[in-house]
DNA sequence: ATGATAATGATAATAATTATCATTATGGGA
DNA sequence: TCCCATAATGATAATTATTATCATTATCAT
């Protein structure tokens, strides 16, 4: 894999953001500063780096694709109503892969854990209104500020 | 929510699979014997009953929805090489939730674990040629049988 | 410096899912 | 049992995120 600025740019962009971006929300807060680097470059490069593990994948609740430019072991958080995504800084012990592979044949190589809840924000906001939608959800949090 | 054929049929098929198939999946196992049921009706009540807490949602790999009838506590494994999803009828101690809550001022309510690995098969076919893409490993296990 | 080739960027293409809307089916009440 | 408000359906248009294409440019080993 060879060096370019995008490359540099892109990693760097991401290292700003603590809340696991899409690929498009990077491209968006990249294209202010730098109109020049194309969507595909994005991309492309976020799906590589994933690839050779210089940074993690993580899939959102809708599907969607965030990254996380932090490779230590930690789990997540996603808020079921606005769908944000959190760190959790704890450390698993393996002791689990272990025992998930007596019920299975299959080579267990890693684990992912995703807690769900709702977030302090969206708890106070409609004490307790539990929603998966985050459409609906989005629409529920502007009726109520109007 | 109404009754309907359609969704009697949906929920049937759902149960005939255990391999946790996609919404579009289970159209075209449906459209063979009803071909007058449309996709957006399967979508639509996928999703629908996936709310309502009747099926389970799960997000594959590469951010693709799955739907599993069973409500039973259980885990899944995905293989990383060929996307599949097997069950793993593990039940994990509720410990974990409290313990994640020590890390995060967000209220906990549930929890997703997936393992990951090689399934049995991919390990056979490419003894241990680990791949991530689904679609570069698709080309692997063509190329191999030739 | 040079050249093979990896990377880029504009844009077309794809694929999965959702929205729209006219039509049909459901089920509670008269 | 029939009525009817309205939920559900199905065909299809629209949307959205992501990927492929390809001509051009940049990188880096020699």
């Amino acid at each position: 894999m060879r060096n370019s600025k995008q490359k540099d740019i892109i990693l760097r962009a991401l290292d700003e953001h603590k809340i696991h971006p899409t690929a498009d929300e990077l491209y968006q807060y990249i294209h202010k500063e730098h109109a020049e680097i194309g969507v595909a470059t994005v991309y492309r490069n976020l799906n590589k780096f994933a690839e050779k593990g210089i940074i993690r994948k993580i899939v959102g609740l809708d599907g969607s694709s965030h990254f996380d430019s932090c490779l230590e072991p930690h789990y997540h958080f996603i808020c079921s109503c606005c769908g944000k995504i959190y760190d959790i800084p704890m450390n698993i012990g393996k002791d689990l892969i272990a025992k998930a592979e007596e019920f299975t044949d299959c080579k267990i190589t890693s684990m992912d854990i995703t807690f769900r809840g709702l977030c302090r924000k969206c708890e106070d906001e409609h004490n307790g209104n539990f929603v998966f939608d985050e459409k609906e959800t989005e629409m529920l949090l502007t009726a109520s500020m109007s």
